[in-house]
DNA sequence: GTGTTTGTTATCAA
DNA sequence: CTTGATAACAAACA
C-alpha cells in the first residue's frame, strides 16, 4: 500500500530520472478512475518538460514547463511507477536482479497491469501499472492544484505545524477512534493502514480508543511515534507488503520492521503475547492487547 | 461462492 | 455547518 513513504520514495528516484526530461509520447492503456481523455492528454503532454516532482501527502506532483499545469499521479492501493531506461530497468546504475523484479506484478513491462506508458525525449519510460485501478492520472491547473491541496491535505507529519499542539488540538472532542482520525487526510496527511496500526503500537495506544480520551503524556507520544515511524520508514524505501515497488522496481525494506501490521496470532516482540485483528474505521486493524492500552 | 485486502469518496444520519 | 459511520469501487486470492 503506497503511503506517503512509498510514495516518497518514489519521488526520489523519479527526480532523479525525470527532471528535465520532456514527454515525446503517451499510451493510455486501460483506465477506469478519472484518466483524462488519451488523446487530450498526448497532445498536451507532447514537448512538456518536468520541471520538479512534489508530494503531498500521498499526492504525487509532477510540475510542467507550462507554468499552469501539473500531472497529478495517485496510486492508491495497488499503483506503481516504474522508470526503465534503454529497456533496462535502473537500479542504482545495476540491472535489475530476479528477485526484485519478481515484485513488479507480472515481472516483465509492459505487463497486463501496465495502465499507462509515458515515453520521453532522453530514451526513458515510465510505467503506470495498477493491478486495481483505483489509481488515477490527473492533469491540472495551478489554480485547481492549489484548490485540491487546500481542501484535501493537513500537514504532512515532518511539517513543523504538525506538532503535539496541534495533534492535541484535533484529538479534543473528537469521538471518533484515534485511529480514524490518524488515517483522515484531511487532518494527518500520509498515514495510511500500515503506519497507523505502527504508531499506535509504538504509541501504546489501543486503535479503537476515541481520539478524545487520549491523556497529554499519550498524544505526545502519538506525535513523536508518528514522525519517527514515517522517517524510519522514508529511510527503509517503504514497506512491501503486497504490490507495492519502488521505481526500480525494487521492494521497500520496512516490512522487516513491523511489529503489528499483519501479525495477527504471532507473538508480540515486547511482551511475547499474541497480536490481535480487529476492524476500526472498515479497516483491518493490528495491534497488543497487552501493551496498549 | 464467501470473505478479505485498502485509499478515497459518496451518501446518509445526527 | 461539522462529525461520524458505512458502503462502494476494483481485482485477486485463500
Amino acid at each position: 500500500m503506497p503511503e506517503l513513504p512509498e510514495v516518497e520514495t518514489v519521488r526520489r528516484d523519479l527526480k532523479k530520472y525525470l527532471v528535465g526530461a520532456s514527454f515525446q509520447s503517451i499510451k493510455i492503456i486501460d483506465f477506469k478512475n478519472g484518466a483524462p481523455g488519451a488523446t487530450f492528454l498526448a497532445k498536451t503532454l507532447k514537448g512538456q518538460e518536468i520541471k520538479d516532482l512534489r508530494r503531498r501527502g500521498k499526492l504525487l506532483i509532477l510540475d510542467l514547463s507550462n507554468q499552469n499545469k501539473h500531472l497529478l499521479f495517485h496510486l492508491k492501493m495497488t499503483g506503481q511507477l516504474i522508470y526503465q531506461h534503454s529497456n533496462k530497468l535502473l537500479a542504482g546504475g545495476h540491472s535489475l536482479s530476479e528477485d526484485s523484479l519478481s515484485a513488479a506484478v507480472g515481472g516483465k513491462l509492459p505487463n497486463k497491469y501496465t495502465r499507462a506508458i509515458f515515453r520521453f525525449n532522453h530514451d526513458g519510460t515510465l510505467y503506470f501499472n495498477d493491478l486495481r485501478k483505483f489509481g488515477y492520472i490527473k492533469l491540472v491547473g495551478s489554480p485547481e492544484l492549489k484548490e485540491i491541496l487546500r481542501n484535501n491535505y493537513g500537514p504532512e507529519p515532518m511539517d513543523r505545524e504538525f506538532s503535539p499542539v496541534y495533534l492535541a488540538k484535533i484529538l479534543k472532542q473528537r469521538r471518533a477512534p484515534i485511529k480514524a482520525v490518524i488515517l483522515n487526510q484531511q487532518l494527518i496527511a500520509g498515514l495510511g493502514n500500515i503506519y497507523a496500526d505502527e504508531a499506535l503500537f509504538a504509541a501504546k495506544i489501543r486503535p479503537d480508543r476515541l481520539a478524545e480520551s487520549l491523556k497529554n503524556g499519550e498524544v505526545l507520544a502519538l506525535q513523536g511515534a508518528i514522525v519517527n515511524i514515517i522517517k524510519k520508514a522514508i529511510k527503509a524505501r517503504g514497506t512491501t507488503f503486497r504490490n507495492y515497488v519502488d521505481a526500480q522496481g525494487k521492494r521497500g525494506g520496512f516490512a522487516h520492521y513491523l511489529q503489528v501490521y499483519q501479525r495477527q496470532g504471532q507473538l508480540c516482540f515486547l511482551c511475547a503475547k499474541p497480536v490481535m485483528k480487529i476492524k476500526v474505521a472498515g479497516r483491518g486493524t493490528h495491534y497488543c492487547p497487552h501493551c496498549q492500552k
